[in-house]
DNA sequence: TCTTAAATATGATAATTATCATATTCTTAT
DNA sequence: ATAAGAATATGATAATTATCATATTTAAGA
């Protein structure tokens, strides 16, 4: 459902937002590791949420990745938009072009309902939610 | 979620299941064309399936693949976990091996009951059940 | 038993995704 | 101003997945 590039890119995102923030910039060799991903790949994946303006960083010394409270306040579905786009969780579970509500796949009666919660819940929860979840130890990120 | 492979051997299995029985065999061109999926790919998919037995087939002149009654009483994950293995659907979103109720990831509590469900729907389902619902005009199978 | 028509086994090629490496640009502090 | 430390841009390599091709084996019918 998610490529390699979004598992690591939520467990970067989620990663900041337990540890970082505005005075609290962190950079990438010190995310790389305890979330044990490569770093090369990590930083690239890292630039391209920084761009889409899904995490925030600055330059230079002193600097490094971080998010800001508005960063915190976005859902969860808009970093894995931000790196897989928006087709690959959206699309027919048999790649039916045709496949919807009116002529539905052989799947999609059984597929469709869920992914339509599973796309609510991930708006609905913000970074700050999950960070908070993972503070209470409700929940647990790294390895 | 599922290979391209996957995907493939779902619309050839649900073909078979409508069209072809034990006195009906249908050889890979004429599955290949409908459902348009290469040929080449999906004869390698298909025997797959034969080898493990989801679908049944015979070689030489008037042979081709089919399903017997007892394949159409499978469940459609039989499908998907012959070809992607069981792993794929069954592991972690984040691919945290250390993910499970006692020490969920993040994304756990949300993804974990759909998926759940998901996989309770599959194993419901039989091949016979879809092939059922596509010819009574309640799914549509091609493109 | 020979010919033909089909699946089967095997492996080659292409495309995509994952991974790694590095030169450039920006920012801070000296 | 300049030096150093960080992200950024770019692109190269490796691994996996998707696609294609073909020689071999098996079954049926003449």
């Amino acid at each position: 459902m998610f490529t390699n590039s979004v598992k690591y890119a939520l467990k970067a995102v989620l990663f900041l937002a337990v540890h970082s923030g505005e005075e609290r910039k962190i950079m990438v060799k010190d995310i790389a590791e305890p979330i044990n991903v490569p770093k090369a790949y990590i930083a690239k994946l890292l630039q391209e949420l920084s761009k889409q303006e899904i995490i925030s960083s600055t330059r230079g010394v002193k600097g490094g990745f971080y998010l800001t409270e508005s960063n915190l306040k976005q859902p969860v579905l808009n970093v894995i938009y931000a790196i897989d786009g928006t087709y690959r969780m959206n699309s027919c579970l048999l790649s039916l072009e045709s496949c919807n509500e009116y002529k539905p796949c052989p799947l999609h009666h059984i597929v469709s309902p869920m992914r339509s919660k599973l796309i609510e819940s991930l708006k609905e929860k913000t970074l700050e939610d999950l960070s908070i979840e993972i503070q209470s130890g409700l929940s647990y990120l790294p390895l």
